[in-house]
DNA sequence: ATCTATTAATAAGA
DNA sequence: TTCTTATTAATAGAT
């Protein structure tokens, strides 16, 4: 939209890189604020800069838009599974974006294979960035998803914890109040260090092993509209 | 920009804000993905539209960008509590694989950016199957640790399960045995499945994740790996 | 969804 | 940084 066209690619030159990071940032905080005043939606836009500088905007509260985001698609009711139920309903999710990630792959690898051919190195261009975007967007949702389960099995765990050592509290407590018969069991009880659930962790790694297929390539692709 | 120039105020038909919506949010994102590529920038961009409708933008990890605005405007912030000190050992982990993988990514793009330049084809893509190379291995590794951790938190979610039915069988046991002084403090301890650590549960519920979603038809971008 | 007349954004240069 | 201006990009309204 100028004098010239600019590739969409890093800008090597410091200098230019910061004068075109001004200009743009206003003109996406202006159309940020457009679309949310035109449509009557709700944005928020966080911007670092390439030398950590924070820029943000946001039409109504950043914290309420982020506070919505996160519960958006967040998991409603996961108040107490089983660990192992919990992960084979996730491990699904996992299977379904390793597919799409093979599939992407495969597109990419074959959009290589001709690449001395058809388009235009242009065309081609914009065809792997359009890939690499999906790549990401799966390698995002994957670790959103980690990092979601893990969390909820954090939540859980100390919650058992807590539970866990006020019945802690709770036992000594009516041994001495009288009950020595049962002194011993409770000793076994609280053995700290568990080998139990071997057969869960085996399960589980089983289904872990996806991988973005061969490696061979950086760019996949989903659907992009 | 257009036929006519467009008042910057809600648009009341609920058609036209619709079209208008669908247009304007393809160009905001594409725009902040221009951004955070010419720029180096990194840009979170989370959309609702008037529906409810959930379209977002992150050149990273959404989460990462969303993390690094809470410490970097409020150190006050209580939102982003740590769920455990587990989980901030772990998440070192990560950031290191996060780092290494922004930085493979850095120098594909680098070497893209010179494609038409410099070596010849076949150096080239001997250097990007390098690179890919050794971004699949951080991101396998990144899901090892994801895996692993995963497999721990079970393990011991079901040894403290184990240990707390264990538990909650004695107390009433040794209640029974004599010692009714502490039968109402019991009964408080007792309640049944989560209720009870009401606290832990909300300073952890912050923390955790932040989804994807994904949602609609919306074209988000990540750029990367 | 596609088309196109227009306006808006912006790359370079000052 | 701000302004100017030639050009490209986005898009309002129509199809």
């Amino acid at each position: 939209m100028a004098r010239e066209r600019r590739a969409i690619r890093r800008i090597e030159n410091a200098a230019a890189r910061q004068v075109t990071f001004s200009k743009r940032r206003r003109g996406l905080f202006k159309k940020a604020e457009e679309l949310a005043v035109l449509c009557d939606a709700d944005v928020a836009l966080i911007v670092f800069s390439a030398s950590g500088k924070l820029s943000q905007f946001a039409n109504t509260s950043m914290n309420d838009i982020i506070d919505k985001y996160s519960t958006h698609s967040k998991n409603l009711g996961k108040s107490h599974q089983q660990p192992s139920i919990d992960l084979n309903v996730e491990q699904s999710k996992y299977s379904g974006l390793n597919e799409q990630l093979a599939e992407a792959s495969r597109g990419l690898r074959q959009m290589r294979g001709e690449e001395l051919e058809g388009l235009s190195v242009e065309e081609l261009h914009q065809l792997e960035r359009k890939l690499e975007a999906g790549l990401h967007r799966v390698l995002s949702t994957k670790d959103q998803l980690f990092m979601q389960q893990i969390s909820e099995l954090q939540q859980k765990g100390a919650q058992l914890e807590d539970e866990n050592s006020l019945l802690k509290k709770q036992v000594p407590q009516v041994i001495t109040a009288g009950a020595a018969v049962v002194a011993a069991d409770t000793e076994n009880v609280l053995t700290e260090d568990g080998q139990s659930s071997e057969s869960v962790m085996t399960a589980l790694h089983s289904g872990s092993s996806h991988d973005n297929d061969d490696g061979s390539d950086i760019s996949l692709k989903l659907s992009l509209p």
